[in-house]
DNA sequence: CTTGATTTCTGATTGGGATCAATGATTTTT
DNA sequence: AAAAATCATTGATCCCAATCAGAAATCAAG
């Protein structure tokens, strides 16, 4: 019977409380009651296996999901086949919101490696927000984060060199991952150089050779998925003319 | 005396039930109670001249604006002194939900012309958000499709050739204007070419050439400010292999 | 280990759009 | 109405990054 394995999976999961990413993830700001409350609406399902998909494009919306541990992608496919990498996310990061509109999920989530993954049904979590005030605020705040992320990313991709695409995403990627307890200097890629080439508007030939020539500048140490940041100074340094960037950068 | 003239400004002030625009904008889906709730804290400043600010960057968050009439550009400004643009906002369309999450604006909205703008101020919608649901979830649509519009420009931004991006610039605006009952083929661009070419991550001259070259294709007639559509087809073909516009152009 | 598939790196070439520069058209100012 | 400032057009040149092509490294599996 597989009974008794559900059931050591349901006792490994962890609720909110005890979550590390609490600080970053929903609950943040919430009472401890309220909290109780989210927790008895998140599902938390087995892990996802890399390149297994949480949701594709077109699926009907029913619920956000949130990075526990592991990596996800996000992206849609073109006509041509070719894919459009639109975000990378980290624990504690929020998919599937812009689902909420069309009542369709207008892109597809695909893990990067083996992800655990909260879900949250979103016709439940309407009923909770319109009843705990803290919680409404902290959604319309994750969805204006949302916004202003992808502002910045506009920005870079509408003006920046390649250079300072991928300054900024290395610096991005360094902030977000220190702030959820690991290290900003040191770090292995879950992407290949295709996919952060698509995210950044770049070919997969550019970010490689850009790999090469930053480590040339003793700015990092790269192997393979394995970077090594040398001098986060420098590396500022390459995208001083940016103002969203920098100031969104610290943000997500 | 000033006084009767204020009394006079306010007469002619609409509300929201006798807008023309009640069926794209917040109260779409209320019922009738709930929108005169809405519209008791809706606040009716007068016209916003060309070129006057109605925030600007690191402004305390305190309201999100709705277009009436006119149009409204937001932008950033970056330390070299060129401004990069984020968006035109047309009649119907919120402004400044990029601010809810750090209590300031993260960019500058300013008028293309002479503008009437409904100001909301957002502590006073949460109140209401959290007692009327229909409106709770028509905020979190709207928050939601600024997310997939934003999806949609990234993509565009870092695949799509010049020609692209401003064929998909043009249909865009065709199609919202359209769906605000005014002309789909022809109309006045209230932004300038260098404006354009910053929204696209293009130069001024190269907005320039693509208006002529549009026109000698017999795509287009245009005349400084003024376009007019001849052949649409031919411009959707233009973005043909574009997933992601052709899906979402629709929306705004 | 060997084989094949995938990913990454490096070099050579090319082209789209930026930049520089000059002129013309339009609006605003005085 | 003239002058000034802004905006748009057009041409010439240049450069960054895409593309094409091939080698090398890594991984997956028999």
């Amino acid at each position: 019977m597989t009974a008794h394995k559900v059931i050591t999976l349901n006792k490994i999961q962890i609720a909110c409380k005890s979550c590390g990413l609490s600080n970053i993830c929903l609950p943040l700001g919430l009472e401890s009651d309220d909290i109780d409350r989210l927790d008895s609406i998140v599902q938390r399902n087995r892990p996802l296996r890399k390149g297994a998909h949480l949701f594709q494009t077109g699926d009907k919306f029913h619920s956000v999901f949130v990075v526990k541990t592991g990596a996800v992608k996000t992206y849609t496919q073109c006509p041509d086949g070719t894919e459009q990498v639109i975000g990378f996310h980290l624990p504690g990061e929020v998919i599937g919101l812009d689902g909420i509109e069309l009542g369709k999920y207008i892109c597809s989530a695909k893990a990067l490696e083996t992800s655990a993954i909260c879900e949250i049904p979103f016709d439940r979590l309407e009923e909770l927000t319109a009843t705990i005030p803290n919680l409404q605020h902290q959604m319309f705040r994750l969805l204006s984060r949302e916004i202003s992320n992808d502002t910045s990313l506009m920005a870079l991709l509408s003006k920046s060199t390649a250079e300072e695409r991928l300054a900024a995403f290395l610096l991005s990627l360094s902030i977000r991952l220190h702030s959820r307890g690991f290290s900003a200097t040191e770090f292995n890629l879950s992407m290949s150089r295709q996919e952060i080439g698509s995210y950044l508007g770049l070919a997969l030939e550019t970010v490689s050779r850009l790999f090469t020539h930053f480590q040339e500048e003793g700015i990092l140490k790269v192997n393979r998925k394995y970077v090594e940041i040398l001098d986060l100074e420098k590396l500022y340094g390459l995208l001083s003319h940016q103002t969203v960037c920098l100031e969104k950068l610290r943000a997500p």
